[in-house]
DNA sequence: GGATATGATGAAAATGAATTTCAATATCAG
DNA sequence: CTGATATTGAAATTCATTTTCATCATATCC
């Protein structure tokens, strides 16, 4: 962790920005907080050990980290934008309507048929986005499985 | 077309809700509109034939033809709600980064690997969203494709 | 070290999309 | 027709996010 947080100062440095107190709190904040976290909770996280920090300076440094590389933006509806750690390797989401638990999954052979899809549409694929919604084992309503929509 | 006006205004009428020049000609251009409208584009066309209709009352319909189940809210990122006919049946999109055209694609297999994962983690599902966002052949940069991420 | 330029900060104001409020209007049921 | 109530547009409101700006902090130059 504090190899990483040197690292990303070094980048901060680099790009020609300046250390700060404020943004390596957040910053070590984000990587500790649970992943696709949202902007209120890291705010709230970061708060009660650091009190005088603003949500501003939140959203300033996850867009940075965002910049750099490191956060990924994400949004599963209904308000509150989420960020997650880039370190991780990619993975898709199930998310529950219920509960708001997140699950992360992968799956190679989905990866690979997207992969044919979109190319069979002379698309060149950057990035994608699979989440599915539903119910976690939980929270499922009774025991009658909906099928996808 | 005319059908489907009638029948969407019985539902409303069954459901409490009384019939209304407006809402009328908003319901038919959000179904002579381009698929994935936004709320903004469909808005604009509305105004040109009943100049009066305020956004108001297109967020209200499109949220109406919602609840009925006629209308599915989109949400590709980078603002502006899209709304898409929930009269074709389900598909996925390929999103171009640069000239935004959408393509709707379908693929059985990834929805069977979908539902197997999802069961896998003892989630019951109740919808899905998969988008893959690159670049289309007209916008494809060179022509060196990069990878999924 | 100390001065200086400039990046970072927080508070408040601004933004922008979406929603709610409200009084006026339109439509349905009797 | 009349009364009840849904719908409308404009304006006001909400809420998350962004911008502005004066102040503070940090790196760099001396």
């Amino acid at each position: 962790m504090k190899r990483l947080l040197e690292r990303i100062d070094r980048e901060i440095l680099a790009a020609g920005g300046k250390r700060s107190r404020s943004r390596a709190v957040v910053i070590e904040g984000f990587f500790r907080a649970r992943d696709h976290v949202t902007v209120e909770e890291l705010t709230r996280s970061v708060r009660e050990n650091a009190p005088g920090i603003g949500a501003i300076t939140v959203y300033r440094t996850l867009k940075l980290l965002e910049r750099l590389g490191y956060a990924k933006e994400l949004d599963f509806g209904g308000g509150g934008r989420r960020y997650e750690s880039n370190l991780s390797p990619h993975h898709d989401h199930l998310v529950c309507r219920q509960c708001g638990t997140v699950i992360e999954f992968k799956d190679r052979e989905i990866e690979n048929l997207q992969d044919l899809v979109t190319r069979r549409h002379g698309f060149h694929p950057t990035a994608h986005r699979l989440e599915i919604y539903g119910f976690c084992r939980k929270c499922a309503p009774g025991n009658s499985p909906e099928r996808f929509g």
